[in-house]
DNA sequence: GTGCTATTATACCAATCGGTATAGAGACTG
DNA sequence: CAGTCTCTATACCGATTGGTATAATAGCAC
């Protein structure tokens, strides 16, 4: 039970500092303290490894965001609402999202992203499907609604990489509600236009 | 001489489809079609190989880029300028800029990201420089233009992805100009907000 | 021809890769 | 007590990792 725990956390913590291809099985179990054996009997291969780790903390973001998303506030507000929970859940999280967006970045026939990209397209789509539902305010979108979610979520994942490096690597970030509410409004801004 | 480029390039496109860690020197001189001292003649390492990589089309790119961003125009000009030329350099050379991207993704402590960070860190600073050159224009940014040039990025980063993703994988990638001048319009709707 | 330099292949290195066969230890059930 | 199930350590596997020592090849100057 807790060496499973123990597994999760370093493989999670080397995936997210060296990228999951630069780190040995090994070295993860090393670090947790345990043998390869256990590693082996609770996740079966490398693979499944990083597999339970990205499902387990997305199912609670895809969670998190359908919730703010279920709202009858406007467009801004609905925004608001689903990138608060993206950086709460993603300023404690945050190791794990910033690994999803590097495993998506590295390269179709990696191992990383063909695990990864099924959890980054169902974002995707979640995302999209707030600006359907938005169709009343936004008017014709011409079929640009995955492009208004790509951008949003673009806006999103560059200001926590901003975070990022604007905060040491182990500290805890915490983003100001102003802040959010600007992001918010910079991205409605450029929809309108 | 023909051998260096044919491992330059296998290396490109390995890198680019698995990830750097992923691929062992092996491959890369089997699919170059030549062996390892060949490869750690002209490169003395894996590593070598690698910014040796990304040098030769960094400063390609930066050179195109220094050239769009001395001139006469105001500040979206000057961008879509900028972007023009971003769009373009990349679009050819688009593996090296996403292979690029993808290495700075992967952790601070992969060796990939500390060979490419450095350039990233110089791309960041030219913007920054486009956005102090404007204050005339965009008046007092109290302290964003680093806010500004990340974020302009941002967007054009997650518009080439966009088109990575909908685009085949070998495919000529081109943008044309009207959703350049889309992108650096929503961009400067969203700045003078 | 002789020497020099640049380039390349054969064959090899220790170390590490992901993964496993075997068996022991502990808890629970009968 | 025996039987069973879950979990974990020792020790090992073949394959691959990044990298190299040695020597052969070629081109070129003299």
């Amino acid at each position: 039970m807790d060496n499973r725990k123990a597994i999760m956390e370093s493989a999670l913590n080397l995936f997210y500092q060296k990228g999951y291809d630069a780190v040995g099985v090994q070295e993860i179990v090393d670090c947790a303290g345990v043998t390869k054996p256990t590693l082996y009997h609770y996740f079966g291969s490398k693979r499944g490894l990083l597999e339970t780790l990205i499902q387990v903390h997305y199912e609670e973001l895809e969670k998190n965001i359908r919730r703010a998303a279920d709202c009858e506030e406007n467009l801004p507000g609905k925004l608001y609402r689903v990138a608060r929970v993206f950086f709460d859940n993603n300023s404690s999280n945050i190791r794990v999202y910033m690994l999803m967006l590097a495993l998506f970045y590295s390269g179709r026939k990696n191992e990383g992203f063909q695990v990864v990209a099924p959890f980054v397209q169902r974002i995707c789509r979640m995302f999209i499907r707030i600006f359907e539902n938005a169709a009343d305010e936004l008017g014709n979108m011409h079929g640009r609604q995955k492009q208004f979610a790509i951008s949003f979520i673009a806006v999103l994942d560059y200001h926590l990489m901003m975070l990022i490096n604007d905060y040491g690597d182990t500290e805890e970030i915490s983003v100001p509600d102003e802040q959010v509410r600007g992001v918010v409004q910079q991205f409605m801004y450029g929809i309108y236009s």
